[in-house]
DNA sequence: ATTGGCATGTTAATGGTGATAACATTTGAA
DNA sequence: TTCAAATGTTATCACCATTAACATGCCAAT
């Protein structure tokens, strides 16, 4: 990308073509990209790219890998304006997850899409593991300070609330949410679910 | 499919075609089939189904109509062994869309994927919306005859136990429920979000 | 009954795509 | 300095969705 490109030999091909396939992704709105557009926008011939990535498949786990980086910075922002163990801070992390699905509609999609290799999806669980093990000590936080007399070493609530979370995402996603309730609001939707789960086993 | 084949004009080639679709999406566990294979499958040459379809997305698209059907099926099977109106009433609903996420994972992955032509989207639309009305009429019913004093005539509550059986429907669908919490159930976590959601609002 | 048009099939061909093969250039380490 | 490995390039393939051009059989009007 940044190369002179005089010379026979990128440079620096491998992380170009993940950028390509990204500024594409994010330019069509769809995750439906070609090889050959990827080449051509890294101005190199499409079998270079197999120099690098095993097949198409591979090139777009990469890319996965970035919208994770991706969430994962819209949930760090999120929490550096609340209270760690608040309410506040459960929020804010939820709201983060659904406004990357609505503002980044396309890796949202890309990231949950079931795709090829078993090595990959392993890979991409660790990933998402991580992203769950900071909600999880969100909640551990919260009930430590805000209601120690339930607290619960257990993973099952935040489970429950990544699971509404994730369906509100990905209802929303499809456009659904409008066509069940015209009126439904993702963030008012979350928030009640988090309260009406946070009770739960008082 | 039951036509003698004896005859050049097949006689039901758009129902057959689209059972063929159903049936290799069914035995290979995947929705990434092609026109090819249908054609083979139904005894015809590919370019004849373009007399019934206007494209592979078509033909999909009944396919989906297929599945809906489907998870309706399941629905209404749950719905024979309890007594309306009860929680068990609500749980038996969740559970039939867990249990058709798991059972039919290719056609529960084809109904809810990005797809195509918006007209098409608008009809399904149609029949998700359907399969909702169920759901909140039978949590309107539930409140009623359970809870009389806080009747809620809003979709709020509907939506959300939507969205939380999608969630967890989707991420088991991505084997991300393991991951999170190896100890994880689905109808145990529906349920237990079930309970907390419908204790909102008293 | 005959026949002509329309619905519905068939084979051939097109254009795009992922992927591999065969060949070319550069780089860097012995 | 040189040659092998790494990395690009241009054919080339197989597969797929779709369209074109042609063939067949059903049905309705004569």
């Amino acid at each position: 990308m940044n190369q002179s490109m005089t010379t026979y030999h990128h440079g620096d091909l491998r992380n170009c073509a993940i950028i390509a396939a990204a500024e594409l992704i994010e330019a069509t709105g769809s995750y439906d990209i070609t090889i050959g557009q990827v080449a051509k926008r890294t101005g190199v011939s499409a079998p270079a790219l197999y120099r690098h990535f095993t097949d198409k498949d591979a090139l777009l786990t990469a890319v996965r890998e970035l919208a994770h980086i991706g969430i994962m910075e819209y949930t760090t922002n999120a929490q550096h304006h609340v209270e760690p163990g608040t309410l506040a801070h459960l929020d804010a992390l939820g709201s983060a997850y659904l406004r990357f699905a609505l503002d980044k509609k396309a890796f949202f999609g890309l990231m949950w899409e079931n795709h090829g290799d078993a090595d990959e999806r392993r890979d991409e669980a660790r990933a998402k593991r991580t992203g769950f093990q900071v909600l999880h000590e969100a909640i551990q936080l919260y009930f430590r300070q805000q209601r120690p007399e339930c607290v619960d070493t257990s993973l099952q609530t935040a489970t429950l609330l990544w699971s509404t979370a994730h369906g509100i995402a990905t209802l929303q996603h499809n456009q659904l949410l409008d066509t069940f309730d015209e009126d439904a609001d993702p963030e008012t939707l979350l928030r009640t679910a988090t309260r009406a789960i946070l009770d739960v086993d008082p």
